[in-house]
RNA sequence: CGGGAUGUAGCUCAGCCAGGUUAGAGUACACGUCUGGGGGGCGUGGGGUCGGAAGUUCGAAUCUUCUCAUCCCGACCA
């Protein structure tokens, strides 16, 4: 087959660049840093969507809508978040264009400069809470769970397709509660939803944790992440849910009168995950062929490529084809039949293959004949010839052997590119020649962390949840250290 | 914001150094035909303000200057 990919071990970033356009995901845009989300990729966004969608309703919450833009003072009331976010704003300062007098085209109109300028949001949470202080008097009116699926820009200076776009997609979810537990409750809450379905439907391993004091979240007292491995080594943050505190209460005044008649400030939580998770996708499972889609994720489950010469023979293997569609419709199964005349066979497998379709189904006038069809895996690339005999049912336990084949072998690739390591130069010699997470005693200081991250570019991707306590010392500083904290080279 | 590079057909690029017929190739596209179990063969055809502006010259894709844009490496990236 004609490789139409750079292969991983080339250029592991070419290779993703090119399967992003290959497997029609994305293209790059006119506009700097932006992208276009092929309506393939959108499909597969729109899988994940719709289950964190029912995930989230089904843990209680509600999604609403909240402005586009947001006042700029609104940023400067919280002081960590502005610090955050003021050098990757994009800011509105006029209102109006209007024809140039020189004839040069449209320029914006100098008269037309708004008074206060207005931030493109690149996160939520200013205008919410601002409006929230209005929803917000009493303990009745609390806890407030609110979702909102949205855009946001920001202006980054390095940008690559679905890891790191200056607009992107996704959801943020906004929380208010009238006691610390609650608000907690809620922040852990989420965070674990988004591992089952990390796990569980993009077949993503992933290690739950809380972040250093370094990587948190602007205006947070508490940032827990999911970490994910890929496949070149490096870890993606693939969601995280933060722990406000009362930061945005304070800053916004929100408050609510407690039972008792007394005023309290309410707490917070916010947790999001975006377009990012296609990169994650992408780079966990695919190969040098192409896209690899978990099935529960994958637009279409099976396709069915007919193999004929001639009208009539494509008229047989249609009414066979009809049946088993039925079939398999009935058992939930997303299934496509690509009878297109105008693209071959052989070329409806190769682009099948690059869009990472989990099952493919090839039916000719030899099949007719002999009862069968050949069914071929996309994670194994292997094929076989079955019976068309109880095909639907195989066909539908083949998609959740696939989703678990496909889980089981990233958890493998993860084991093996986890190593525990006693030293600095352990830790080093393991980043530059190895890659993956490293586990690792740290003193619990920014200062070693910094120092760390300025030596070898790894940083603290979490402190995991499931570690156990342990004696140790710090690979950097030597001090005395109760846990091991996981350490990689990020996205 | 520093360092480097590149803008020529929808896409990937050649041609530029040493200026000179009608600017090429692959791929994609259209039509015809033989085909069809892994991106098919053959034939025909359409498609270009050579990023933009100014200059040098009898003559500029090619040389000069300016400008715009993009990419890569750094810095930056809760």
């Amino acid at each position: 087959m004609a490789k139409v990919l750079t292969s991983k071990k080339e250029n592991y970033s070419q290779w993703y660049n090119d399967l992003v356009v290959k497997a029609d995901l994305a293209e790059s845009s006119a506009v700097r840093g932006c992208m276009v989300i092929k309506p393939y990729g959108y499909a597969i966004w729109e899988m994940m969507q719709a289950e964190l969608d029912r995930m989230f309703k089904e843990t209680g919450h509600v999604n609403a809508y909240f402005p586009l833009f947001i006042p700029k003072s609104f940023f400067s009331k919280e002081a960590d978040h502005v610090d955050g976010f003021a050098k990757e704003c994009a800011v509105v300062t006029h209102y109006r264009l209007k024809n140039d007098e020189n004839g040069n085209g449209v320029v914006v109109d100098p008269d037309a400069k708004l008074e206060e300028e207005l931030i493109v949001r690149p996160t939520s949470e200013t205008i919410i809470w601002n409006t929230y202080k209005n929803w917000i008097q009493s303990y009745r009116d609390l806890p407030i769970l609110c979702n909102q699926w949205a855009n946001v820009v920001r202006w980054e200076m390095r940008t690559r397709m679905f890891l790191r776009t200056a607009e992107f997609l996704w959801q943020e979810g906004h929380t208010a509660h009238a006691t610390k537990a609650e608000a907690l409750e809620e922040t852990e809450k989420m965070i674990n939803v988004y591992s089952n379905f990390a796990q569980n439907f993009m077949a993503l391993p992933v290690i739950m944790g809380a972040k250093s004091d370094q990587e948190r979240f602007a205006g947070a007292l508490e940032t827990f992440t999911i970490e994910a491995l890929m496949q070149d080594g490096k870890a993606l943050q693939s969601g995280t849910s933060h722990f406000l505190g009362q930061n945005f209460a304070k800053a916004f005044d929100v408050k609510f009168t407690n039972k008792e008649g007394k005023d309290e400030l309410v707490w917070a939580s916010s947790w999001g995950v975006s377009t990012r998770l296609m990169g994650a996708l992408i780079m966990a499972h695919s190969d040098d062929n192409g896209l690899v889609l978990p099935p529960r994720l994958a637009p279409h489950q099976v396709v069915i490529v007919p193999i004929y010469k001639g009208q009539e023979q494509l008229d047989a293997i249609r009414e066979k084809v009809e049946i088993i569609t039925n079939e398999l419709r009935s058992l939930g199964v997303r299934v496509k039949f690509d009878d297109r005349d105008n693209q071959r066979p052989g070329w409806k497998f190769a682009e099948y293959e690059l869009k990472g379709v989990p099952i493919r189904l090839a039916i000719g006038a030899r099949d007719l004949e002999n009862g069968t069809i050949e069914v071929a895996r996309r994670d194994t690339l292997s094929k076989e010839t079955k019976s068309l005999d109880g095909i639907s049912t195989y066909i539908a336990d083949l998609l959740e052997e696939i989703q678990a084949s496909i889980f089981q072998k990233a958890m493998d690739f993860r084991a093996d590119m986890t190593t525990i390591v006693d030293t600095y130069d352990e830790f080093k010699d393991v980043l530059k020649n190895k890659g993956g997470f490293i586990l690792a005693h740290w003193d619990g200081t920014t200062e070693t962390e910094l120092k760390i991250k300025d030596e070898t570019k790894a940083t603290i991707r979490c402190i995991p949840f499931d570690s156990t306590d342990e004696d140790g010392v710090c690979i950097y500083s030597g001090k005395p250290s109760k846990r091991r904290v996981l350490f990689a080279l990020a996205y």
